[in-house]
Formats: structure tokens, sequence, C-alpha cells
DNA sequence: TAGATTGTTAATCGATTAACAATC
DNA sequence: TAGATTGTTAATCGATTAACAATC
């Protein structure tokens, strides 16, 4: 069995791989684990930890090379597969999903939009049409796409799971506060905000 | 110094509220750890432990009583202050958030909206006036906010963040891309969607 | 009583932090 | 050379899991 990578070093590298374009942005061409560590409030032992995990990346007495461990970060999180996104659920956080710039930049471009309203299947937003439910595994085919993301109620939510599992999505990013059972060959990833607003809410009780 | 409470405990507590919540529709009076663990892939003895750090919440022999552990978890997140939000940046996500209901159900409103787009300030989202950033202190105070919520590009969140400890609130929520810096008695939780696609993008390449 | 289930202590596992040799 | 910095091993810390006495 391959060593399993903490899920707490995958979460770290989105962080260096964002402040890497950043110091690149900056013409830094050399940054140190100290510097990176600074600007994201992480260790240096952490951050080289981390990095060790999957290689060499750095040179002993120098530092890391900005835009060579950006790219390598890239390849490592996948992000060079430009990934395909359907969307199930126009309401207003699809809606907002469907019309988010930070995506693209990351690669990630929504090709196909779903739901169950007919008032707005036949709409576009933002250049991409809405289509209905049941025309789930033909546009899913016909589109390539490679992750579902659910913004339906919490009622609805394992049922849209159901279909787009069985339609061919590859993962599943998940907006609807429940807990959703996938095969295990899927990989699937909860947002679920009320978690972040119930902690700050417990932070902010707990300090008075 | 009081004993800390680890974030992964605080982080699980509003998926047992959530799911208790669930459990009373179907009125059911009393549950088990291991019936709880279930509906949520937890193990019971994690919940068991979860619970413990707070009190002595069920019957040895019968269960947990769902009224009572769901009040007793509510008044644990803090979730009885009707904490009031303010949104600062009414693009795609924050619009979204403003019209989001799921957060009315946990007691939070939101109640002020911060542009600085002269073009939209002065109109209103779900009933709630845009304002100007300039009056940030002035309308927080008035409107006795609580949380800010940042929904500006990263490049301006930082200048927001500052803003909004200024003018008096007590907690942000941070959907902006980059790492803040804010005053260790301001509690701060990130929702950094990018994260979470990342991670989704690693799990899918690297079973392939 | 026998079966079910909690609360808590002990054991294990995994992640972070510290230390430092290697080397630029 | 002296100073800087990585990569890696060892030590520590913290979280999860296992076990079980208490008790309904």
């Amino acid at each position: 069995m391959k060593k399993m990578i903490s899920q707490a070093t995958i979460d770290r590298l989105p962080l260096y791989f964002r402040t890497l374009r950043v110091v690149e942005d900056e013409e830094m061409e050399i940054i140190s684990s100290d510097e990176l560590g600074r600007r994201l409030d992480i260790t240096p032992e952490q951050i080289r930890k981390d990095l060790a995990t999957f290689g060499q990346f750095g040179r002993k007495g120098i530092g890391y090379d900005v835009h060579e461990l950006k790219e390598r970060i890239s390849n490592i999180l996948g992000l060079q597969n430009k990934w395909r996104l359907a969307i199930v659920g126009v309401g207003h956080l699809g809606g907002a999903l469907a019309n988010y710039v930070n995506f693209a930049s990351l690669g990630f471009s929504v090709v196909a939009l779903f739901d169950k309203n007919k008032n707005i299947v036949g709409s576009e937003v933002n250049g991409i049409k809405i289509n209905a439910l049941t025309q789930m595994k033909r546009v899913i085919d016909s589109a390539a796409v490679d992750i579902g993301v659910i913004t339906v109620p919490a009622s609805e939510a394992q049922g849209v799971a159901d279909k787009l599992v069985a339609a061919g999505v590859k993962g599943i990013w998940n907006f609807a506060p429940i807990k959703l059972f996938v095969p295990p060959e899927i990989p699937l990833v909860n947002e679920d905000l009320s978690v972040g607003l119930s902690a700050l809410s417990y932070h902010m009780s707990s300090r008075e």
C-alpha cells in the first residue's frame, strides 16, 4: 500500500501555490521556507516537511526556485488537468459559483448547469445553458464533465449525488449541509458553510 | 489557563446539531452515539469523546435525549446569540450570501451590506441597503453588527479586515483567498473555496 | 438478570515541532 | 570561511481508537 499523505498537508499545498503566484508577480525568483512561512503564518519546518513528502524541491543554503516550486505544486495538485465542472442547483449560490472567476485562474471551468425548476431550464447563466435534471447523463457525457458541484437543498443532495455518480463524474464538490454517501472511488469534498460559521460563533461566545 | 478544546471537536459539533434537528423532525426522542455515528460516518467513540469535553449529556444504557442534546450543543456553539452579519463586497458571492436562507435557521441574520462600487451603493439586495465603505464605522455601530463577512478580491481583503476590526466587529468570516492578519482577540474563520477544489483535484489525479 | 449504552481511562496512531548534519 | 538554508531524523504533542467499568 502506497504511503498515505495527510489531508492537512494536501490542504496546505494550495496555500503555498497561491502565495508562490503572488511572489512570482513580485518578481522574486528564490524564496526560503522562512519567508513563505512568514506570509502564511505557518512554520518553516512545517513547510519543508510538507514538501519533503513529494521530493526534494529546494537547494540547501539557497531556498526554492519560485517558478519551479509553483509548477511542481500545481502538478502535485493535478491542476494541469483543466477540470470541467457541472453545477447542479442554480440558486443564489450555484449562480454565484457559475460566475466565479477564481476557478478559471486555477484551470477549472464550468461547462454545464442543471436545475429542476422548469421555469429556468433553457435560460443561460454566464453564457452557460441550464439543463433539466433528466438530461444529466447525456449532457455530462457530451460536455465531458469531470466534477459535479452540488448546490441543491440538503433534502435533494443525496439523490443528486447518486445521479452524478451514475452519469460518470469523477469527483463531487458538495455545498449542501448533509453527509453524502458515495462510492469510495469517487473523491468528495464538502464545503459546509454552516460549520465555519458555527465555529466562529463558538469562538466569539467563549471569549466573552 | 483553561483547557483548550480541539478545533476538530468544534467542527464536528455543527454536524451533530444538524443531524439532531433532522432526527427531531423524525420524532425520535432518544438517540444513541451509535445511531448518530451511523448517520454521519463518525465512530460512536469519537462522538462520546467530543461530548464528554463539555459534560455529561446522556444516560448509560439508554442514550441521549434528542431535544436536550440539540439545545445543549446549540448553547455550546453560542447559537443563541443571534449574531448579526455585515457583508463587505456585494459581487456574485456576497450577493448569494445575502440571500442565503440557511443562515437564518441557525439564528444568523444579514443586517448590512457594503461595496466600494458607487454604481450599486444605495441599491438593495434582499431588502438590505448597500452602503459605501466610508460609512462602515457608522453603519456597523448603528446596526449592531457582530460579524464581518469578507467577499472582496484578495487584493482588498486585508484593508477591509482592518476597517472591520476598527469598526468594532467581534469576528470575521473570510472568503477571500488570502491569509489575513487580525488581532488575536478577533476570531477569524476562512472559507477558502480554492483549497477544497484543489484538494478534490489532488484526489482525482492520484487515483488515475 | 441480560443486554444496551454511556463516560472515562489507557493505548495507539499520526501530525507537528525541534534539532542538526549536509551543503550551497 | 562564515552564514544561510534545506532535508531528514528524533522528540513531542495531540487526536483518535480501544477497552471496560458503571449503570440504566
